[in-house]
DNA sequence: CAAAAAATAGAATGTTTATTCTAGAATGGT
DNA sequence: ACCATTCTAGAATAAACATTCTATTTTTTG
């Protein structure tokens, strides 16, 4: 019998990270960044607490790698729907899936432990600002064919502008889903379809 | 020369504990709620670390107070609004303001900073579901009387849920002023009272 | 003005923390 | 099979922390 519990597909020191940043992210959503400690890390990652040391510099070093971890995915999520859709309906469609996404409390939790951290956290910040000026841009790309498409033409402060709307909307479904957690979700994606249909065939 | 910088107006203890909890306030927006210690809120407030504890059981019990000072604030400007406005305009007048105040980035800060404590402390948790289930409360009763008066009639269910969106939209700038800082203030407005006029209209 | 009460400072405590250090085990190339 | 390199554990360290305790000053009261 192998000892190897898993094939080195990859070399063991990314496994070893792996490990570490799965372990982290399951400490920060329950204790915050500040309130997680090395000791239970390590612990919840199997390794001592001196290992970790070989990997990350400092635990701000494992702050901001999940940060960069947890907006990769976000990026990888808005690059698929941009492929997929040229059409206004099919961004309609996918409002349901945004809503139910944003409204998940541990997804919510990190992310609220995220812009926390930012807000007084200048490397954090850059990271987080990076990653929201990529989304910006490519959904840029999209609305503004869609609406020259429908015959709008617009500036693009105003295309930014709807952004920012519906950037504060979806990102807003994290403090509903603390504030209110029995709010009622398929009334929400119904009015979540209806303001985006009238915000994306205004005129103006 | 009377030795008192201050008539004691109020009860000398409601000043001290007054001073503890702006001391507090400063200390949590620049560090949050862990990373700021007794010892910077003491030296900030001017007495010794010793004596906060005359004035609030332990820590925790300081996160609370500031946690239910602010949304004391929160509270009395929405009753203010309920007040003021049976109409329609009224409110889209009030946009400005209410997008202002939600992007300053002091008062962002401490937002999330409420929010990602209270997503995994049941405590603070409470207190903000309860001030919460006020605003939504009164803002219900006033979203009812206007849609009667334009001759719809909703559902409960439906009122709730464009507080819900109302919410969120406003509630998800605090989260666009920290990753676009630079948004541009005067189209986010214009394009916030278009979508509530709309919301506030539709028919459903 | 004296004595009781409240307010306050600041040192002491004991725990927890991030981080570093030391030494031992596994691994891989030759 | 050997040696260099990497990996790993766990103890050691030093600082920071929340909280408690003790003594002192200030205020109030009779």
């Amino acid at each position: 019998m192998p000892p190897d519990s898993a094939p080195p597909d990859q070399p063991r020191a990314e496994v070893r990270r792996a490990q570490i940043l799965a372990a982290a992210g399951d400490c920060f959503r329950s204790k915050g960044f500040h309130g997680a400690s090395i000791a239970q890390i390590s612990k919840i990652a199997g390794m001592s607490p001196g290992h970790i040391y070989h990997y990350f510099e400092n635990k701000e070093a494992i702050i901001a790698a999940i940060v960069a971890q947890d907006l990769e995915h976000v990026l990888a999520m808005t690059a698929s729907l941009r492929a997929a859709c040229n059409m206004k309906e099919a961004m309609v469609e996918h409002v349901a899936d945004g809503v139910e996404r944003n409204l998940e409390p541990r997804a919510a939790g990190l992310n609220l432990e995220i812009l926390a951290e930012a807000a007084r956290n200048p490397h954090v910040a850059e990271i987080v600002r990076s990653a929201d000026r990529v989304c910006r841009d490519s959904l840029a790309l999209t609305l503004r064919d869609m609406r020259r498409a429908s015959g709008h033409d617009d500036d693009e402060a105003t295309i930014a502008g709807m952004i920012e709307v519906l950037a504060a909307m979806f990102e807003g479904l994290a403090s509903r889903s603390i504030r209110n957690p029995d709010l009622d979700r398929s009334v929400v994606v119904r009015l979540f379809q209806g303001a985006l249909r009238d915000l994306l065939s205004q005129n103006s």
